[in-house]
DNA sequence: ACCTGAACACCGTTCAAGT
DNA sequence: ACCTGAACACCGTTCAAGT
């Protein structure tokens, strides 16, 4: 990082946007996310405060960058080993991959929670989510439900991806997506156009949180009553 | 609140804590939790920042204090209409309903994330949620992980309600307890006397993770199957 | 017992000025 | 183009002082 030279004569490497944030998540990882401030992040660069603000164009700026740069480094943690396994392995495998790369990150889960507008990294980490899915055969509707479900446990994701309440994606939007995100394209162009009665509101919150609900309910259900038949007690039903 | 006289003479009813955490709530649910500090939130109460730490330690316990307002709203509104019905629908009756108290105070689930110490009300509303799945039948060791499940869903409550790393519970820990709280002591005592093997880790969070992840992941399975069946189709299996 | 003024260390951010 | 000093409005909190 440093060279020999640049510390003897005390200079230093040129600040860029990329160095501020690596050393915001540097200094998150050590002390907290309540010591990056605009002044201690500029300390640790061995710059002024003010410095900062040529390179970001302010502390919310940090932070989403920040938020960037960890959700890149999930995507890059999960780029192989989803091949040739059953839709649920896959999943599953990258959502404890995400989890690994939190756990590294203890203040990001947190972070992530306050961010309204999601970094394209984040988008591609569920758009890589519903392609493993809509692969394993589940459909567009149940896919989206699936992920609201999963919702926070996916990675302490934000609970609305989507902007709520800007009600159905048209068909511009769609398209301008698919490049990058096939897979949430397709969703969205299926869930948008099917007749409303599958999905009962577009991103309704309430449906949405009764899905995920419900799910874990006869979940829990399922698993008590396989228990008891287990211990050989007759359960009527 | 305000009399006429009180009015009049430029005066106003003393401080308490009780109406310092008050205006907190009120001045979030107006203004979000950044507008609650110590100087607005004088201001709103007509005296100066520093008389407020005359009730209060500091701002760290006016949001603990926050919390367990809200926590107390809960469990008022879920004090009725839980008794005969099947397990299922009671739990789901109140976790709505604590919703419900949630979508009228955005702020909280925010908060209620970042707070380290469960507030009495807190734990109380978990403890009922206990009482309501044991008395369904479920064993305490499911409903351990259940509720670790429901998570962040039951309230957008603290994924670790008890202490990480505390390890198992002492007997007088829970006998302390069970005064207040017999669900959760009962289902404490009964799975920390369990043999090891059952739970795999005590509120190991990896094992919760896991546990939650599966169980939401099965349920989509099954509900994709079921879809399939209803669509006509043969599915092996 | 209850409240306040003055003061301190710390924020984020702007803007004119330096190289 | 890149960085900085001075300055502003705003924090939480302490402490001695008022009634």
């Amino acid at each position: 990082m440093t060279t020999q030279a640049e510390r003897a004569s005390g200079s230093r490497a040129p600040l860029t946007r990329e160095r501020v944030l690596r050393a915001a998540i540097a200094l998150a990882d050590e002390s907290g996310l309540g010591a990056v401030t605009m002044r201690r992040l500029a300390e640790a660069l061995r710059a002024e405060a003010m410095s900062l603000y040529y390179h970001v164009s302010n502390k919310d700026d940090v932070l989403d960058g920040m938020v960037d740069l960890i959700a890149r480094e999930i995507n890059e943690a999960s780029a192989t080993g989803t091949e040739s396994k059953d839709w649920k392995s896959a999943v599953r495998h990258r959502i404890l991959g995400a989890r690994r790369v939190l756990l590294r990150h203890r203040w990001a889960p947190g972070l992530l929670a306050t961010r309204t507008t999601a970094s394209p990294a984040i988008i591609a980490h569920h758009d890589a989510l519903i392609g493993l899915m809509h692969r394993g055969g589940l459909s567009y509707d149940l896919i989206h439900h699936g992920m609201h479900a999963l919702g926070s446990r996916s990675m302490g994701f934000v609970q609305e991806l989507f902007d709520p309440g800007s009600g159905p994606v048209s068909d511009e939007a769609i398209a301008a997506l698919s490049a990058d995100f096939p897979n949430l394209a397709g969703m969205l162009g299926e869930v948008a156009h099917d007749d409303p009665e599958s999905t009962l509101g577009w991103c309704d919150d309430q449906t949405e949180f009764e899905f995920g609900l419900d799910l874990i309910l006869e979940g829990l259900d399922q698993k008590s009553t396989d228990a008891k038949r287990k211990a050989g007690k007759r359960v009527n039903r």
